[in-house]
DNA sequence: TTTTTCTGTTGACCTAAATCAAGCAACCGT
DNA sequence: ACGGTTGCTTGATTTAGGTCAACAGAAAAA
């Protein structure tokens, strides 16, 4: 563990102070994109003070203005229905980008909560739209990333529809793996940043089911289990079991 | 029933050769675009033979061109996982826009067949993605549908993760209900153009239980129902059973 | 016409996951 | 150090919907 200031704070997210020195740039803007563009899109966004968790950062039909890209740690979007019932519609990791569904109809559709202290990029809406009209690659990104969006929602309608428990827990394992490791975290040890009341949800399983489910793959050898904390000692099994249909 | 050729030609949609005389503008063109630039998306549009029933528009794997408007008749989208498992992952009515999830990786992200007979119109993506750089009403039109897409399809999220049978039955009506009335069809009186078994799968149900609920709904007088043909008897039951979650 | 196939309905039974209930460990504020 | 909350696990029981099976009407084929 480094004692330098600088780099702590950067760990935090919160010196870092331009798009263009971003170790996720890559996840977030178009890689083919020249470093003047990257400072016009730089120059429009808010980077936000760090954000407890538990604490929203907007709320289902609050006006939409921003789209938000998260910087450091982890948010949950749900959505509430007329009595109340929560459905917990996505988790997302640093380099993700989040609030396309509020376009539709200029108001937020979801509610978008962070699960610990994380920092986000705001992104005002209006702003990105005229730079797209001037930079055809940014609207070609943006075009992607909402239909990557679109895509990962099916893929999910997919696993709530036809997967078992083992099946949908599975997937969120190896879905938050892969995107971990894609942020040069361990695939194989992780720390879910999700209670098991907030997976259950998003699952469409109970705590219950979701504990039983991990305490069997625990079992079956797959996987390691220590509260958060889990470590993927099979990862061809966890695959195979990731099939499973009902 | 007109025997006059021309309507019967429209009525299958052969004719209707501009976007301008299209009924279905407000549809899946921006309110607020001058004839001019109307006439400019119409220029780059190719309106397809009748595409009949089973048919299929494009694969999951084929290379991404274009989106497809319907234009007449019905198209139901479906995911195959790796297991050959298929997931109906949408139904899509004149107006309706779909392939939007093929843009994130330039590949097409599902399968397209036609459940009756229908036409579509081709929007090249390519030519689409330069016009919207020009017409920014036409770029905010394009955001704005693909985030309507992700919204519905968290909705059915929802649906699949938190609802019961009957809750995700009536949930499907309610929804081609409002899509009918909008196309100045009856709201109360509905065809429902797909077979149970895409209902089932759609819904993550077998279709016996989609029968079984069907059957039900009908004794308790909410609806009639005559193999595809539903009547709405009491709407606002419907709408109440349409909440029963789990 | 009869036969076959396809689609939908209904009944009997079974199972995966929900519900209900208890308990445990970690963390809180006092 | 203390009672109280919160998050997670495990066990016993119930239930919604899946599975298996039979059948009926409509449409297509022979």
């Amino acid at each position: 563990m480094t004692t330098d200031p600088y780099n702590i704070a950067c760990t935090h997210g919160f010196i870092q102070s331009s798009c263009s020195d971003c170790n996720l740039k890559g996840l977030c803007l178009p890689i083919a994109m020249d470093l003047k563009d990257i400072d016009r899109v730089n120059d429009i966004i808010k980077r936000s003070r760090p954000i407890h968790a538990g604490e929203h950062i907007y709320r289902t039909g609050d006006g939409f203005t921003s789209i938000f890209a998260v910087r450091s740690g982890s948010i949950k979007t749900y959505l509430l229905d007329d009595d109340g019932v929560e459905q917990v519609t996505g988790f997302y990791l640093p380099g993700e980008i989040l609030g396309f569904d509020g376009i539709g109809n200029n108001t937020h559709g979801c509610n978008v909560v962070s699960m610990e202290t994380s920092t986000v990029c705001e992104i005002p809406f209006e702003r990105i739209e005229e730079l797209s009209l001037q930079i055809p690659v940014l609207q070609c990104h943006f075009f992607q990333l909402m239909s990557q969006q679109i895509e990962s929602d099916h893929q999910m309608m997919m696993t709530l529809s036809k997967k078992n428990a083992e099946g949908r827990v599975t997937t969120l394992l190896v879905s938050l793996s892969n995107r971990f490791s894609r942020r040069n975290l361990s695939a194989k040890s992780l720390r879910l940043p999700m209670s098991r009341m907030d997976i259950g949800n998003f699952l469409g399983l109970t705590i219950e089911t979701v504990s039983r489910t991990f305490s069997r793959l625990q079992k079956e050898g797959i996987i390691n289990v220590d509260g958060r904390e889990i470590h993927i000692n099979d990862n061809e099994k966890l695959h195979s079991v990731c099939h499973a249909s009902k």
